[in-house]
DNA sequence: TAGTGGTCTAGACCACTGC
DNA sequence: CAGTGGTCTAGACCACTAG
């Protein structure tokens, strides 16, 4: 097969470049492209393996390992006998995927969420900061709280840029934010990084989660990528751990 | 190539059986328990990809697979030009791999410990249950604090059974204990799961911890498991996390 | 039964390491 | 330069799904 069947633009595998790129490896970055376009809509079924490597110009197995790879970052989902999907992030596998809070005992641990209050203003420094923003930019901020098995446990401030939502703060917010931002923004949430401290319940989110002032609380500071690795939201969640905990495998 | 070759025994390849297992996973199970029963010891080079392909007759193709798994599992380290090696758990950046505890500013987070107190006992229910033991099992408990660039951060228990740790009381124990496990007992930490809670530091944590009593602090409850999956070490740590935080990783 | 992904093989060649 | 892992290919066959 011709090498030259990926492309002769740059990037294109050229032997004594100093940065080797494997071939596998530019397939993965056309077909993430492609998810990041939206060419394929979550829950779309993929080209065959054979029919992307007949396009491409690659073979078969060169496919699979990129299209492996996807699926290892989530991407993507592969049942044999059928084919490949473009994920879905709103099944109840998902939705654990970035919600780590579990309920202590029993219970299906399934959140629902109410929002408090949605407002769009100028992005201040550190959402500025959080999500590399300009100075002009503005944010809608979306204020809610959320509950496991009906038990009030959380309260959290989510910001995202308007210029990515635009028109986010009229909508009606679903439970799971990520698949809204998927289906009507086309922005898929890829990883997160959170950093968690305990620190006491300030007055205002004690009354709003209907406790005394001074529980102890797990604070979570999230900031969501997308498949480009940008930040697209900055969350901030304080919960209550009195009968629920943050679940973390180490592998 | 003859199937038979990784085996006619029970678990070899059978067309119709209901169970389907792969040759690649069959060779990774072999490998598993060659890395269990210590064949080969941490930083050791393994035989090369063809090697192993002829001694288990199988092609390399399928010995590759099962090597990129294991390395996916953290347990090997393949290094393009030298060979395949058993991983090891001592270095700067297998430490973070479980201590996920890292300063807000600057700073290396490079974690230190000194042990408070070292005892044997008998195993107590919680002991038990969280280490599947038996009523009769002894454990040995470990109380340490640890620091973060010098400071004062965290006091933890540990509880491991004395079966699988025999003489670890009269150790010198050293930083990272999970080097000392695999090295002294043969027992590879391979998974962990952590339950997260924020609570009010106890009077005894207080002073240990030289903090004034009813800081909040962060509750790390982990269970550690080797190769096969058995849990080995449960231990309990208290943090304080003024100038730090717990980064946890969602993908 | 046709089509999909999954496994396995054999062989060629490339990139990297160390002697 | 020899030896290692890494990539890529082509082709055969297996397991699974659905019409």
């Amino acid at each position: 097969m011709e090498r030259s069947g990926v492309g002769t633009s740059p990037g294109a595998v050229r032997p004594d470049a100093v940065g080797f790129r494997p071939l596998y490896r530019q397939v993965y970055d056309m077909l993430l492209r492609r998810l990041a376009d939206a060419v394929w809509q979550p829950g779309q079924i993929l080209p065959s393996e054979g029919q992307l490597a007949a396009e491409l110009g690659v073979s078969q197995g060169t496919v699979r390992k990129a299209l492996d790879a996807l699926t290892a970052d989530s991407l993507l989902v592969r049942r044999q006998g059928r084919g490949t999907f473009v994920a879905e992030h709103d099944d109840k596998q998902s939705v654990f995927r970035f919600f780590k809070l579990r309920p202590d005992g029993e219970g299906t641990g399934m959140p629902t969420s109410r929002v408090a209050a949605i407002a769009e203003a100028a992005a201040n420094a550190d959402e500025r900061d959080r999500l590399a923003l300009a100075g002009s930019a503005r944010v809608v901020r979306i204020e809610r709280t959320r509950a496991l098995d009906g038990r009030l446990c959380l309260i959290e401030t989510i910001s995202v840029p308007v210029a990515l939502f635009p028109g986010i703060a009229g909508l009606d917010l679903p439970n799971t934010l990520y698949s809204l931002y998927a289906s009507r923004f086309g922005i898929t949430i890829a990883t997160a990084s959170e950093r968690l401290k305990a620190v006491v319940l300030p007055p205002r989110e004690a009354v709003l989660l209907e406790v005394e002032a001074g529980t102890p609380a797990l604070e979570i500071d999230r900031i969501a990528f997308d498949l480009e690795d940008r930040p697209v939201e900055w969350r901030r969640s304080t919960c209550l751990t009195e009968s629920l905990h943050y679940l973390s495998v180490l592998r």
